[in-house]
DNA sequence: AATGAATGAGTATTCATTCAT
DNA sequence: AATGAATGAATACTCATTCAT
């Protein structure tokens, strides 16, 4: 493992573990076994890790999303797994993610956002795309668009839930629920085959 | 205006024109017009700040959209200009809730965040209640739950739109227009009168 | 005393000690028995201390040159005091002088220097003014002139020999009597009292 | 070009144009074309440099010095001419000069300020001495001593002018004219050709 | 209640130097 | 001889908070 990805990993667990703002580089190094010096040799400063940790995070995110999903399911299946796996990362990782949306929104790496959910959207996207064609959702969405306020609908009902509330796992469920019926009838949900 | 709120005001339009982490109490109570001692007299630290900035507004996000949604018209219209309303907010305000996200996020305060929210997530509920005997939207949500989702799914979007986009009028438009058609689908609009 | 005469004179003393380079911040306020913040209140930083350094030590110099200078004696005597004295200085500072050299010549304080030894060149032109008037000196020398040159000629010798050579008592008495026979004939001394 | 001046002469246009404080090893070794490690294969320090830096320096002011001093001229006149190249040299590079006597100053170094002034002070020298036998000048010189005070004078002169002043241009002139005519004096010029 | 001078703990960053290749 | 990635010691400066007035 280079050493550029043993510094993020290592920001991942420590921040997670104590928060940012209580993060030293020297807490991050240490642990990566690296000197204090090194950090600096790939990231300019301590901010500078933020966008990539969020694009770690991200594709953590579709990784789990994509193994969740059975694209052999129905479509709405498919996006109740969706849901299902979202709310999951968003469990694990609520602090973590925290973390990163402050990290983000504080700095000048904000721009840079867009560039690191790109590859979630798309993948939203041709799969919503495939369900119209397959007459599995409305057809007068139009995926781009959908795709975004899908993914903000259900990670903002997500952190809602995990990081503002009061963490209460059937709290959670029955948001869960709720937010899917929502995204049912808000795609007109027909039951064919994926 | 009492020095509590003199405070309050002068901490949002720092914090708006240099950021979070640049900005510090004496730069907040310079523009206030009071001595640094006297800040302490009204909070105990500068991260107790957060909550009061928040409510201040979430209560001025609250003011807005009341002043906006016309309580006579139909209720498809009614959530019409809440979405409107909330764009608005977010296009004006948009770097200092991303502030107050972070700096919420970021601190021993998240759990003041829902009672910060109680009141906007109160009246779209009882909204949606209305809505609901009046037969203008589907019998099968549950107003309080999906009052949550709502404001998390406008507010997710214009975010998008607004902070990590490139602030493009017309892309707001048209995601504006498309996140009133997701509503208006999830909640299976019928015109009837407010 | 207050704290910024403190700060300026515990700073001498450090440099003298251990020289600039080695010399931290922490251990000038230590001396000055103040906290490490209340340095900056003061000075915005550790090279904004040269000239006002630079100004106490021209100014003890002056002091030293007045006490030494007998204003009865012949202005030749008067002349030969005064290289006593300069050489005195050195021999004392020679470590704090230099450090006051490099400390404003690596800095953007150069533009300082010229008001920091105005009133030593004033008052060696005020000198020079009488003692032209008196006859003691050559005619045709222009005070403002000469008086930076002499400063410079007496000063640069004395360093020559205090801080470059080996610090020879001997060579430093007959460099001493050579710089003042170089400038008697300079001036073209004569007799005159002051 | 040895690696060794490739590195003298790299260093001392990066002082010129950042200052001795600002400049990294690595801004030296990128502008002489080599490698980090490869410094210190020539030089064991930083400041190991500054003697190699001066004595380059100071040679370059002998060569000069030598090339304007017409060897067939009257005494007076190639003192004149001393004068002249002196204040040119400072002119061109007071500020690198500065940075050499602080540069030396500051460090462990000082000891080889007077062989790498050695030269110089020796070619003086041997000047007033050849005046001195052709009754150029005044007898009861003693040429060894009076070389390190004319050129204390001269370069203390041009350094207050180029350095500390307003680098005026009529003004050096004119403070040129008045330490020639303090020197002349000094040395009791008889206009006897060399 | 108000002041603002004083405090001092806390840490990101730099850069001369090393050493395995 | 040459390289340049890696090292890690070292410290100036910030700023939230306190407290005597």
């Amino acid at each position: 493992m280079g050493k550029k990805t043993a510094i993020i990993h290592s920001a991942i667990e420590v921040f997670q573990e104590q928060g940012i703002e209580k993060t030293k580089i020297s807490d991050i190094v240490k642990r990566a076994g690296i000197a204090q010096g090194t950090f600096y040799l790939y990231f300019p400063s301590k901010l500078s890790l933020m966008p990539a940790i969020a694009e770690v995070m991200v594709m953590k995110t579709i990784e789990i999303v994509k193994q969740t999903v059975d694209d052999e399911a129905t479509y709405p299946k498919q996006f109740e797994q969706m849901v299902e796996a979202i709310f999951e990362v968003n469990k694990e990782y609520y602090e973590i993610l925290a973390v990163i949306y402050s990290g983000l929104a504080s700095t000048e790496h904000i721009r840079e956002w867009e560039s690191v959910y790109a590859p979630f959207y798309e993948w939203i996207s041709e799969k919503l795309e495939a369900a119209k064609i397959a007459g599995a959702v409305r057809q007068s969405i139009k995926p781009d668009r959908t795709a975004k306020i899908i993914i903000g609908l259900i990670e903002s009902t997500a952190e809602q839930v995990f990081l503002y509330a009061q963490h209460d796992e059937s709290e959670a469920d029955r948001q869960k629920e709720e937010v899917l019926d929502f995204m049912s009838h808000a795609l007109h949900f027909q039951t064919v085959k994926g």
